[in-house]
DNA sequence: CAGTGTAATGTTATACTATATCATTAGTTT
DNA sequence: AAACTAATGATATAGTATAACATTACACTG
């Protein structure tokens, strides 16, 4: 399904800076690459690492963020907020207009999948922002779950278990 | 509509905590009066200022953290994980079983408002988790939103801006 | 094609957010 | 009272992100 390279990734990359009037640097185009390779969510400053260990031109965490934040703001990449990390957004592939990302958090091993759902499921939650003078920006949502692997080792431990507090244990 | 008072509410939380065999220790209960009072998101380190002026007994940081992690776990606070702050979560005041908060926030001026959503929207999100072997924990979701104010902000500056970086400009 | 303005990056410093660890206190149980 | 566990105190440090200013690369204009 998802069967495309690195290559295809970029050249849609430059298209949407060619439409937005912004430039994909080499440094941009590399990371994006970097992303590509590792797939996983990683933090700027492991994504720092895994540049300067890809690519043969260093590069400091400062501008791992500057990139990272371009990135997102044309929507290639998505920062998950809630674990503090970034990855690759392939979304622009293959998928409709009517269509927008989700991404799957598991909160205990931080696995994530990013799924295509029904722009109409993001409206029904923009209706409720409207109806409070909010307009919705930025669609993608993150969902913190439970991995199918994750789920069988929670009844050895306890469910909602928060940093070694469990108010849910007696 | 929200006409209850802080009393109420830290008799709601000791009922969570006697069901789920916590404490609702003096400190924590502080917390929750300051959180109460406050309203507005604010980081652990501003809590603890806060904290620090509303009671008279000194916390440190680490504890703050402590006790909003606690708090979080039982749904009376939550992590806005996208700014880094905590919020007092009303929605067990007035509300019926079948829905669920959701957290606006405006991406510009940070404003947030909790609204109550029907659980099957929610559902809706979770069904396309489990189809990929995901339980959906912890159901309150945040939505990155514009609010009024920003909204005619926005025409002056440019939207989607991230950081002086602005790919939508030309 | 030199001159000018802007976008992007380099560089250094620092602020902000969060957790690890061990010691101590408080509450509960027997 | 002794023993166990939950909760907090206290100190240190890890991890995440931005500020500010200098420099370079690019794009446009005359």
């Amino acid at each position: 399904m998802n069967t495309m390279d690195a290559r295809d990734f970029i050249q849609i990359a430059k298209n949407i800076c060619e439409k937005t009037g912004s430039r994909l640097t080499e440094t941009r185009q590399h990371m994006l690459e970097v992303l590509f390779t590792v797939e996983t969510p990683k933090s700027a400053y492991e994504l720092t690492d895994d540049y300067n260990r890809l690519v043969n031109s260093p590069i400091m965490a400062m501008s791992v963020y500057r990139i990272l934040n371009f990135l997102a703001s044309i929507r290639l990449v998505h920062h998950l907020h809630s674990i503090n990390k970034y990855i690759i957004c392939k979304h622009p592939i293959g998928r409709s207009e009517d269509q927008v990302p989700l991404f799957l958090i598991c909160t205990s091993c931080q696995q994530i999948e990013e799924v295509a759902i029904a722009a109409d499921l993001i409206y029904a939650l923009s209706d409720h922002a409207e109806s409070r003078g909010f307009i919705s920006a930025g669609s993608q949502i993150e969902l913190n779950s439970l991995c199918k692997k994750c789920q069988s080792n929670i009844h050895q431990h306890s469910p909602g278990d928060f940093n070694g507090q469990n108010p849910t244990n007696k």
